[in-house]
DNA sequence: AAGAACTGATAACATTTGTTATTGTTAACC
DNA sequence: GGTTAACAATAACAAATGTTATCAGTTCTT
């Protein structure tokens, strides 16, 4: 709440785009001004251009990216080597390839800034640290495995039991204001259709 | 290994049927003969009759089923009140609504039978005092949800990536035998096409 | 400011996929 | 053993979706 004034000097420019990642965590665990200071303190802060490319396909995914400002696209490459957007991450939410994070295996995923980004990077090691100091801690990577989990089951359930233009109408309540950042084949691409079938879906009566 | 000449008499019938969850629980954990005896004695034994209904869709999902014989199905209904075949679970694999079962909410999923088929409840109390209890607790409790976790993801990138072919063709690694034991409306339902469809990808040169 | 790249709509056509119905076969039930 | 139900293949047709190309408006770059 009242983080701010309690800012070092020495760390002000850093520490000034460390805002909404605290309210998250806070709100997601019960932790203390100076807990959440010490932890917070450990992330490291990217600034990424629109376009810049924040984590490449086959590369090991070594940190959570979470998004402090900005918008990301996941994105990964189908049997003819076309790209797939698999999932937007807005402000206030996490990215990574979770399975290459937990597994140290190549991520089958690249990451993608649509717009100019603060990213805030919390490596394997800084959030297994946190799981042993902060009271809290393993609570915290439950839920964030969890929400994760989440996503793809909601996911997987639109696409079985949803048309095109259901899943369409929905993106406003899962990405608010997607609609109007992200290019429209970005979004044909994430519902798993042509560019083409999306502009007749939405002009066509 | 040597499990079952320690097997107390008295529970015979019911021991004699956690061969293979206890197999399976102490390859995911180090785990002592002793540990791993007194925690499988709390599981419930379920033996089901093909085409028994095991979780109803909006019931709360109480137990992760573990399959120590026989084959399920999680399956749940689309729009149009259709059955969509989501997971099919082999022996020695879990099955569950994960979401259901965390957060104690309404089921999406139903759960069947598909042979005569020998399952072991697990409900949410055993299996979070095992958390607690056991040694490696809390690691058993992690690699279940990573297990999960990875069949989401994998099932998600082959519906971006692959044709239903390449996925008809990939089943057998991921279910061994699949194809004999299921009927093939099922395969097809699992892949989000018609039966005919299937059929025809099949058959057609 | 000019050119290039990007974007979204649209048309024409091809391909994929779904729907319905029919049939022969097998499996389940009484 | 005979009846019914379940299953898979097939055909004919309809609907959905992809592909390619064109065009006009916008945005980006220099």
């Amino acid at each position: 709440m009242s983080a701010i004034e309690k800012t070092p000097k020495d760390n002000y420019s850093v520490d000034n785009k460390l805002n909404n990642i605290k309210k998250v965590i806070s709100n997601y665990i019960e932790i203390s001004e100076e807990e959440l200071l010490d932890y917070c303190s450990k992330f490291r802060v990217k600034e990424c251009k629109k376009k810049d490319i924040i984590l490449t396909e086959g590369k090991i995914c070594r940190d959570v990216f979470f998004v402090e400002k900005g918008l990301l696209r996941i994105y990964f490459m189908d049997s003819d080597g076309e790209e797939k957007t698999f999932h937007f991450s807005l402000e206030n939410t996490f990215a990574t390839d979770y399975e290459s994070f937990l597994t140290k295996t190549p991520s089958k995923y690249s990451i993608q800034a649509l717009e100019d980004t603060t990213v805030i990077l919390m490596s394997f090691e800084m959030l297994h640290s946190g799981y042993k100091t902060l009271r809290n801690g393993e609570k915290l990577g439950r839920l964030l495995a969890e929400e994760y989990f989440f996503i793809f089951s909601d996911k997987l359930q639109s696409i079985y039991t949803k048309t095109h233009l259901e899943r369409y109408n929905n993106l406003n309540k899962k990405f608010p204001n997607i609609l109007q950042r992200v290019p429209q084949h970005y979004i044909a691409s994430y519902l798993n259709i042509s560019s083409v079938h999306l502009s007749r879906l939405l002009n066509s009566k």
